[in-house]
This record gives structure tokens, C-alpha cells and sequence, in this order.
DNA sequence: ACCTGAACACCGTTCAAGT
DNA sequence: ACCTGAACACCGTTCAAGT
């Protein structure tokens, strides 16, 4: 493996061992074998190296979606499976979600990250567009549907994360409300339809 | 005013100026006019002020969404206004936004911050439950829609700042987004009684 | 009760130097 | 081309001491 890569994975098995603030360069070189400041051969600086944990684990769950998108499952169930995938990862490496969706650090994509990026929404996308002809979405603009859908499982993973939609106040959990959510948005593919 | 009043005043100036990493205590000791390890006797520690002005930020958000809840708008109007007032929010303060919504450091709310949620959420599902009763929403169970249109604005604002949510993609902005989400849960309230 | 200045440990980053 | 060790500036936190 080489060592920009061993840096990478460092990072990120450190991210998910302690947060980000247990990603010191010091303790990324002692865990890839090399020195403090040997990362900043291979990235310009720690804020970089972040980004590319952020790009590999991007791409990632775009390879997770692609999966789901060629399987044989029905469109309602692939839909299921991409919104479950992205909890699940969030689940397994919380530390590494936020990186990946909620930094406004990398707000400003740039090369892997951005492919990466657009790469996981195309795959989303594809599996609404199925959804939609299958009668199962309501027939509105795709683009905006898809981010609407990715929009809504991020935030309540975001809330649930950042405790703030604790079970006390009466609240659904993500599993739950996103549920609701896609009976809502069929009713509303009915409510579209009152002639049919 | 106290000093513990501006120190969290120096913090969110800070915040606002400069993001996160502009908050030292350091900064904040100068800005209130005191040494930088004044903060220790009405602080915890750093991610104590942090919270308090969290804290403060919420309260601050609740009695806006109360201002709205007792005006003499319609229910339709006020659920607008009230999901503006959120977008605004971010985009007048980002740092505090996200340190408001999306840090997961406060996970374990406490005390004022506890509370600030709690009637934050509180006075938002007031809101909701007058548009179902108007019948611009779905009759389903207040809190988890109410949880739903919550993580949906949250969700489109966070992405949209962490750059992942780009026009470039086609997308939406947050508003004609959220403007879809509420006419697919008016159509969905119609899908649901077809012998109206 | 509230505050200060010095000190400590730690970190990101830079630099000169090594192979 | 890739890496290292020393050094610098900065920060959160602690502590002894001041009023």
C-alpha cells in the first residue's frame, strides 16, 4: 500500500475511534509508520487529507448504490435500500458522515470529492426515476425530487445525531419518519391523480 | 451587563466573523475585555461557552417561531414563515447555525439548552397541527410530520452548505425545494380522502 | 466571588537537511 | 521524490496568587 493511501485509511480508522479531534498529524504518521509532518508530502495540509477520507468514503457509497441500482429488486425496495445504506453508514462511522455531509469545509468541491459527489447523486437519481415509472414517486421534476428524498433522510440523521430530535419529545426515529415519508409522497402521486 | 453575558456575546461575534476556529479563548477574553482564562470561572470549558451560545441562539429561534404562531397569518403562512425564519437563520449566522443544528458535541442536551429545544420544537408542531387542522397538511401524527418538515429544512440547508447540494447538479435551491415538499404533503392530504 | 499572569502539554505548519 | 528532526507560533487548560 502506498503511503499516501495508508495515510488515508489512518485518518479514517482514526475518525472513527476517537472524532475528528482524535485526527492529529502526529497520529496519523504513528499509525501509517511515518513521521508528523511526512502527510504534508503527500497533502497540502490536514484539512486536505480530511477531504480525501471525504472523497474515498463518497465514492464508496456511490459503489454501495450502484450495487442497489443493478440488483433485481423492485423500485420501491431500492429506494429502501439506498435510504438505509446511508443511515447504516452513519450508524458505522458517525464521525466520518459528518465529514462527508455536513462539513462546510469542502464546500467548495473540488476533484475527487466533486466526482465523487456527483457520482453518488446520479446513482440516487437513477433509482428515483425507476421509482417514478414505476408509479411509486409522484411525477414531478426528478432532480429535485431525488435531492427533496436525500435531503430528508440527511437531515434527520443530522438531527438525531446532534440529539436534537430525542425520543422524549414524542419523536419517530429516522427508520420511522422516513417511512411516513415515502407513504406521504405516494399519496401525494394518488392525490395527483384523482381520475385514475 | 455581566461578564458572563459578554463573554457569550464576544463568542458569537466571533463566530459570526470568523467560524469556529476564530473562537479562542484568547479572542473571546479580549473581545469581553478580560484575561483569556476569565471564561474558566463562568465556563466549564470552551465547548461550555460554545453551548451557551447554542443555547441562547435556540431560545432566540423559539421566540421568533412564537411571534409567528400567535400572528393573525393563515396556518399555510405561518408554516412559510416559520421554515424561512430557519433558512434565514443560516444564512445571517452559518457558524452558529451549525453549531446550533448539526454538532454533535451537545448531543447530551442540558439545562437551557435542554429547554430552548423544547419549546423551539414546541412552538414549530403548534404550527403544523393549525395547518392540519386547516387541512393543508396530511392527518397524520403531528409530532413525527412535524419531526419530518423539521429534518427536510434542516436537511436542505445543511447540504446546501456543505457544498453538496450544488445548482450545477440541476437541483433546486432550499426554497423551491421545500416550496415541492409542501404541495406534495397538500397532494398527499388529497390522495388520502378520494370521496371528498 | 472573580480575575490575572505564568506555565504546561499539545498541535499545525515550516524549514533546513538527509537519502 | 520522499522523508525526518528541530523549531515556531498558537491554543486549551491548570495553578498559584492577587483583590
Amino acid at each position: 500500500m502506498t503511503t499516501e493511501k495508508k495515510l488515508v485509511a489512518a485518518a479514517a480508522a482514526l475518525l472513527d475511534a476517537g472524532g475528528e479531534q482524535a485526527v492529529t498529524l502526529r497520529a496519523v504518521g504513528r499509525a501509517a509508520g511515518v513521521s508528523h509532518n511526512a502527510p504534508y508530502k503527500h497533502f497540502k495540509n490536514r484539512d486536505a487529507l480530511l477531504c480525501a477520507v471525504a472523497a474515498a468514503d463518497l465514492a464508496e457509497m456511490a459503489a454501495a448504490l450502484k450495487q442497489v441500482r443493478q440488483s433485481s429488486a423492485k423500485p420501491a425496495k431500492k429506494l429502501t435500500q439506498a435510504l438505509k445504506g446511508v443511515i447504516d453508514y452513519n450508524a458505522k462511522h458517525p464521525a466520518r458522515y459528518q465529514l462527508l455531509l455536513n462539513d462546510p469545509r469542502f464546500a467548495t468541491l473540488e476533484g475527487d470529492l466533486k466526482q465523487a459527489a456527483y457520482s453518488h447523486f446520479d446513482e440516487f437519481d437513477s433509482i428515483v426515476r425507476e421509482c417514478q415509472a414505476a408509479g411509486e414517486l409522484p411525477d414531478v421534476a426528478h432532480i429535485t425530487l431525488s435531492g427533496l428524498l436525500f435531503a430528508t433522510v440527511h437531515g434527520l440523521i443530522s438531527l438525531e445525531a446532534s440529539g436534537r430530535m430525542k425520543r422524549e419529545k414524542g419523536l419517530a426515529g429516522v427508520v420511522p419518519s422516513l417511512e411516513l415519508m415515502v407513504k406521504l409522497l405516494a399519496l401525494a402521486k394518488k392525490g395527483s391523480q384523482p381520475a385514475s
